[in-house]
DNA sequence: CTGTCGTTGGGTCC
DNA sequence: GGACCCAACGACAG
């Protein structure tokens, strides 16, 4: 039998490191291995994807090359310029591939595509030898099996599953060789160019020059050596951010840290870590590099672990999950393990049986149909809502693609049932785009957490976008680095600007004024004034989450799919009304102090349905649509049984 | 049925 | 800085 001819294909375990897909891939004892990366479509046009998170993929795939030719000065990565589904059943034949060896993945819409891959290889008499799950500590669907085939929506639940699947695996090292590519030569195979699925659209042209950019080079790049892009060739303009991926940072990094504060690592608690802390960032930042694999989620574990075991060997204080570092990588495998058994129905309410309306309803669950709430969308977007912590995260993120977990949880909670009462969707959609480390099951998790949709359900618990920040930064640095026009502020009105007087605005160089839309006023700089009185928000938000646990919905009920579900919720089917207040989505009008109008501005336009909700939910496996874990509505309170008025 | 707990709230009082 | 209250969810143990 002549020796295997193997196409490796990288996808979400940028690394060289502990990773036993290419370990299975050696194991073969190739005669050539070509490491392979495909540009997919999906991530192109479909998933939200703004040019920092670009840029670090991007340095992931250099360094991943460079180490390849390390190992073997003949080797590096051949990115091809063209989605695998289409693109491999064409080089299983022009590379005379016999087997394609890639690591299990169970997102969603992985699972899709690799399904369709492993297909055309069977077709083509190519062997697939899918790698263990490793960015993971266990592999979710086994978690999910041990968990009764229930979706992880707790860390106990988390917890108890990954006891029954076994011992967390330990990190495997480097390969110390590798074999060489055979002939890349490509054999007069036409590119068949990616098209922009129908209904979703490309969205992230506003990031590109040019639709066609991506893939204008044909097949193996501009200069035909199948090179790592830039962002110029793929038409994108320029990151902004200092983060750079990598494996051999994260690894440098990771030991320079862990040898010189054992300590720190040891007794790590992450709700005692500063959201506001910037330069450096109080936590690792280690989640990029666990996106793309180019740090393994196991490997890091044992390296925490391992100090821990050490130190508490020694009778010295450690940390423990779920509040320790280890206890972090816990949490992620929970939103893992919860989207392997949820499938395509995570990733919103509509047809999830898992997560109740909710914060969906004032929007419309799927859309927001209000323009005043599109104007409160936007200005949280856009970090100018008048409520400088927020606006200092909202802009640190736009900028840099990270803030701080807690930080995330301040204004997701703003977003949702904390503050505008918009769906957790509609946020979840900004962190994609933003984040250098989107990850879509925590993501989506973490949203749904901080909405109090699923995972969490003390909604009383509510952020301050004032107390919580001031916590932490009581001088307001965080807020004087992000928000430079009150930079200047005094440390008194850091947090609400808007009671300053004007003779403390003037000498801070600055006027609270607007909505933020202009920048300045005659050469003053201006910041805007709340969006919002935030207590009479807040009411409004408890009142609604109160209403809607108490009818409890799901996302699976016939009513949510067949879109009558507002006749249930009367006050919200209503739309906001003018100075309306006891119903989410009440306008609320309110004066400050100096008598000047509130933040009502003339409402812009209601944004067009977004078409990629309603066309991803209808993309989902019909089995998706209809299985689900059906729950009995048993609580009678679908009728009439609704709150109208919180009690005050 | 009751009591307790849940990674990370805020405000007041001492 | 800690104790306690606020108004109160759902999961789970007993």
């Amino acid at each position: 039998m002549p020796a295997p001819r193997v196409l490796y294909w990288f996808r979400t375990d940028l690394r060289l490191h502990d990773s036993p897909a290419l370990a299975a891939a050696l194991a073969l004892h190739p005669s050539v291995l070509y490491p392979i990366w495909c540009w997919d479509s999906h991530y192109v046009y479909h998933a939200r994807v703004g040019p920092n998170r670009w840029q670090f993929l991007l340095g992931c795939l250099e360094d991943v090359s460079r180490s390849l030719t390390i190992l073997n000065p003949s080797s590096k990565l051949l990115v091809l310029r063209e989605p695998a589904v289409t693109l491999l059943p064409k080089l299983f034949k022009a590379w005379g591939i016999t087997h394609l060896v890639f690591e299990k993945d169970t997102d969603s819409y992985a699972k899709e595509r690799d399904g369709k891959v492993m297909e055309s290889a069977r077709q083509a008499g190519v062997e697939v030898v899918v790698g263990p799950q490793s960015r993971t500590l266990w592999d979710s669907e086994e978690v999910v099996k041990a968990n009764g085939g229930k979706p992880t929506m707790s860390i106990t639940q988390l917890q108890a599953a990954g006891k029954k699947v076994g011992p967390i695996a330990r990190p495997i090292d480097a390969p110390k060789s590798l074999p060489g590519p055979g002939e890349t030569g490509l054999g007069g195979i036409e590119q068949t160019r990616p098209v922009v699925e129908e209904g979703v659209g490309d969205i992230n042209a506003k990031y590109r020059s040019s639709d066609e950019a991506s893939y204008s080079s044909g097949i193996a790049g501009p200069d035909g050596t199948f090179s790592v892009p830039t962002l110029e060739e793929l038409g994108m303009k320029p990151a902004t951010t200092h983060i750079r991926g990598g494996e051999s940072v994260i690894l440098a990094r990771l030991s320079q840290i862990l040898s010189n504060d054992e300590e720190w690592a040891a007794t790590f608690e992450k709700p005692k870590t500063s959201p506001a802390a910037f330069e450096p960032q109080s936590t690792f930042l280690t989640s990029p590099y666990l996106h793309f694999g180019a740090l393994s989620a196991r490997y890091f574990y044992h390296r925490v672990e391992d100090i821990v075991e050490k130190r508490r060997a020694e009778k010295k204080a450690v940390s423990t999950p779920p509040v320790s570092l280890t206890g972090q990588l816990l949490f992620r495998d929970m939103y893992f393990a919860a989207q392997s058994a949820i499938g395509y129905p995570f990733g919103q309410t509509y047809n999830n049986a898992h997560f109740d309306i909710k914060t969906g309803l004032v929007t419309g669950g799927y859309e927001v149909d209000s323009a005043v709430k599109e104007q409160e969308f936007i200005r949280w977007r856009e970090g100018r809502t008048g409520f400088p912590w927020i606006d200092a995260i909202m802009r640190q993120l736009k900028l840099e693609g990270w803030i701080h977990h807690l930080a995330r949880h301040a204004v997701a909670c703003f977003l949702t049932r904390g503050g505008c009462y918009i769906s957790w969707e509609r946020g979840a959609e900004v962190f994609e785009e933003w984040l250098v480390d989107h990850e879509a099951a925590c993501n989506i998790g973490n949203w749904q957490w901080l909405s109090c949709t699923a995972f969490y359900s003390m909604f009383y618990r509510c952020y301050s976008p004032v107390a919580f920040g001031k916590k932490w930064d009581d001088n307001g640095d965080y807020i004087r680095k992000y928000v430079p026009e009150l930079k200047d502020m005094p440390k008194k009105y850091i947090y609400e600007p808007h009671k300053a007087p004007l003779k403390d605005q003037r000498e801070a160089g600055v006027m609270i004024k607007g909505d933020g839309s202009e920048a300045d006023s005659d050469g003053i700089p201006l910041y805007p004034k709340p969006m919002f009185d935030f207590p009479t928000q807040r009411d409004i938000c408890l009142a609604g989450m109160k209403n809607a646990y108490k009818v409890g919905l799901h996302g699976d009920h016939p009513k949510v799919l067949d879109g009558t579900w507002k006749e249930l919720f009367p006050d919200e089917a209503e739309g906001p009304t003018e100075g309306r207040v006891g119903g989410p989505g009440g306008m609320t009008t309110f004066e400050d102090a100096d008598g000047d109008e509130g933040h009502h501005e003339e409402p812009v336009a209601a944004t067009p349905k977004r078409s990629g909700r309603q066309s991803k939910a209808s993309r989902a496996p019909e089995s998706a649509k209809k299985g689900g874990h059906k729950r009995e509505h048993s609580q009678g309170t679908l009728d009439g049984a609704f709150v109208k008025k919180a009690k005050s």
